[in-house]
DNA sequence: GGCTATTTATCACAGGCGTGATAAATTGTC
DNA sequence: GACAATTTATCACGCCTGTGATAAATAGCC
């Protein structure tokens, strides 16, 4: 029974052509065909690996959501209790910085996951992991206000949630341009004011 | 010559149903039959008045512009000049939320620029118009804060622009099932933070 | 009433899509 | 080398799309 190709490695490879599709063309840029002719498979591969459309784009999905996961996951928490000053407004500009679109690989993650975040509007299958990203977004950034000692943490967790999808928006699509320089300026700017409004009182 | 309908009137009527339609399936569940349907017409009828596909995409976003622009309109910034304390930030609110989703007719109107926005990132027909709005948007609010006397207007326009965008998105979408009472309140600290830290330096 | 321009309504075509079904090729194991 | 399971490659079908072309109906004007 042959098994020369790693079925894992095979469907992380359709994934990632299918991240390429959404980045160049949107998320209904996407199709089987496409896809296949992206990753360099046949169609038939493609549907052998993926039941179908819906299957593939909740992969895709799984996937985005995933990666999120992770990156949120490379700064903990612990890491800011405790910190004050410069320093608490350094780590907390990293933690914020890991889910923002500053360098070309989280540009293109930042894109799916808007894509997908809007798709989320009208097509249940992006409803659950839309969610999750946004729950597990909104619990580190409360998490790490929490840790730093910020007054009224879920008030400045929505803020910085919000400046986040608005940020990524300006950056990600041309109708801003804003350039990773202001991005970053912009992002300090507020946690900036966030964190000094809070040591005054 | 009968010309016993509007022309006008009648593109008008067909650009409403494609709102609608953007609304409820998103920008490219848009096609001609659709909207024919949705406006009670004729595939023939529709073409008539609009030479395609891309020319009816075309007048929906210029449409969606000039209701944003007019919206922005609405509030002149002269009445913003010399305002302090809570009515300099009621003032600032009310501009603002004129362009958010907080009711039922800004927030269809949000979902379609939201949309057309995002999908101006790949589709070069939406480019002008959302470069347009973003313009718009940018020097209003930039003209309220200098008016308003605060320092570094630029920074704070930044901030508010990014702010609107996530918290549309927040609103409109899903994934963050923000409320409309959160939504302001979240505007509301933000814009108090940014005008009394100008007032105590 | 008849003329004419506008408006509406169809038809047909090519292209892309998802999908079911099925044949062919490949490759490790015996 | 032969067997068998996996993997790949095609074919065909129906659906929806935009679009060009064209016929039919409508309604104002003389």
């Amino acid at each position: 029974m042959p098994a020369r190709i790693d079925p894992e490695q095979r469907r992380g490879h359709v994934v990632e052509a299918a991240f390429r599709l959404v980045v160049a063309e949107g998320i209904d840029g996407l199709s089987l065909r496409k896809v296949a002719a992206e990753s360099g498979l046949n169609i038939g591969s493609v549907r052998h690996y993926f039941d179908g459309h819906e299957d593939l784009l909740a992969a895709a999905a799984e996937e985005a959501g995933d990666r999120m996961g992770r990156r949120l996951a490379r700064r903990p928490v612990e890491g800011l209790r405790g910190l004050t000053g410069a320093a608490a407004l350094d780590a907390l500009q990293a933690l914020v910085e890991e889910v923002l679109p500053v360098d070309d690989e989280r540009r293109a993650e930042s894109i799916v996951v808007l894509e997908l975040i809007l798709a989320a509007r009208t097509r249940p299958v992006f409803r659950p992991i839309s969610e999750r990203m946004a729950a597990d977004l909104g619990q580190v950034v409360l998490d790490a206000l929490a840790a730093l000692g910020v007054r009224d943490p879920e008030a400045g967790a929505a803020q910085i949630t919000a400046l986040i999808g608005g940020l990524t928006l300006d950056t990600v699509t041309p109708h801003g341009s804003l350039s990773v320089e202001q991005l970053r300026a912009t992002l300090r700017a507020h946690l900036g004011t966030l964190l000094s409004r809070d040591r005054e009182e």
